[in-house]
DNA sequence: ATTGGCATATTGTCCGACAATATGTCAATC
DNA sequence: GATTGACATATTGTCGGACAATATGCCAAT
């Protein structure tokens, strides 16, 4: 606050750790397909001789992409670049909700707000192939009525291919914290109350709207779904105003 | 295909390296809140003797966990336990949507979802404080008029500040993506169009109805600025269904 | 109160070594 | 001819020790 030179004359001059240098001079050459998704990435000895650093800082940097799911490995030795799944990319912006203590309410307002749109959008050009793992979906859900296991599996696979049937891969993607965090209430409340019947109704229309293109009743019977599963939760016992993470989830 | 053990008797055995495991485990203490946020990180040696491996594994178990911002540091040496910040825990998920070439239609239509959403929500119960801080982003909006690069600042902090006003901090983060990815072409449609009185006229409606807290109106006013938007984009020459990273930023 | 010197603790980087594992080659066997 | 076994090779995982650079705290000098 008083020193000599307070006045903002010099910026603090950022001398990052050279692994970080490195890991993202790596990283930029990946994002930029410089190195393309697929091949094998040099080896560490190679990595340490451009660089000009120890074999020890080339796998640091190697660590810091590997979490992000920009690495993996070929066969548990050599590691090959890869294209992020959804469910890596995701990983972290769900355990930062985790630890925000994020409430179900606040991430069934934004399912409020994703779901119904992905439901519009899955009205536009449903392909056959869609279409048919769709009815498949269907079919099984009518058969898993009292397998609670088997429920939860069709009822999460349901809105994933709605998802899918959107034609939108960002949304695919911003909807997976969704899915991660949501998995457990789900299966508490599918545990509690059996709600099969009412599922079934609700996925029926909503795939014969689908199928029939038309939008606005493809929304509306999304976001009636998603009122069902905010009265589910409440009936379940949980706590809708409360962090997700703090209900039990065994 | 045709091995002694072709059938599934045996399930691949996982032997995970011990870098990996040292790194699950402080990160399992991390989120369960064992190490609190704030918390010094033991030392490097002091891990090394925990978990009986070498400074160098953990070391690279740190590296693993740094990326996702769940480890910071003090002061350029002690290592911090951190709550994740939004900008850092949607990197991951930002790159990964760059390179599924995502399209400027796939966002918007995400962003058509998301911020309608987070401005009906503003409407509920607008602090005194948000409502001086966008009374002020709306003063800063006027002057900025011909300012290109105040105007971007100001356009996104508006934005941002409906998003804090929706008092859901997993739509805070949902969103983040959004931000660092829309942000080139915004500075673009601001650069090329000059939009700054029609920015302006939006903002300035969608503070009123969020002032008065009339919902359907703020979600429609949202709308139409989104609207206007993707309008802009297309009137910028950049190509609304190609991949946001193949359209120029510099 | 500020400055300078000094010991200490901690992280960043280097080096060299070995174990474990995947790959490829070649000969032996049926 | 296909499978098996033996062997050399390449690459990653882990170890141990070393030193440099830097932040922290204490103490004396001014």
């Amino acid at each position: 606050m008083s020193g000599k030179l307070s006045n903002g004359k010099f910026q603090k001059l950022a001398r990052a750790p050279a692994y970080q240098v490195v890991s993202q001079q790596i990283r930029d050459a990946i994002v930029s397909g410089e190195l393309k998704t697929g091949e094998l990435l040099p080896t560490e000895m190679d990595l340490a001789q451009q660089f000009g650093v120890t074999r020890t800082t080339v796998r640091e940097a190697i660590r810091l992409l590997e979490y992000g799911g920009l690495i993996g490995r070929a066969d548990r030795k050599r590691l090959v670049v890869c294209l992020p799944t959804k469910e890596s990319a995701s990983k972290s912006l769900s355990t930062a909700m985790l630890m925000h203590d994020v409430t179900f309410r606040e991430l069934w307002e934004i399912a409020m707000g994703l779901e119904p749109l992905a439901a519009g959008l899955a009205c536009k050009a449903l392909s056959t192939d869609l279409k048919a793992r769709m009815a498949d979906n269907l079919h099984r859900t009518l058969e898993a009525k009292s397998d609670t296991r088997e429920l939860l599996e069709v009822e999460i696979e349901f809105h994933n291919l709605i998802a899918e049937a959107a034609n939108n891969s960002a949304l695919l993607m911003a909807r997976e914290p969704l899915n991660q965090l949501f998995y457990p209430a789900f299966k508490a409340v599918i545990d509690r109350l059996h709600p099969g019947g009412r599922i079934i109704d609700c996925h029926t229309r909503l795939f014969d709207a689908i199928c029939t293109g038309d939008k606005e009743i493809a929304e509306e019977w999304m976001r009636k779904h998603m009122v069902d599963f905010e009265r589910g939760i409440k009936m379940a016992g949980l706590d809708f105003n409360g962090p997700i993470n703090h209900n039990d989830l065994h």
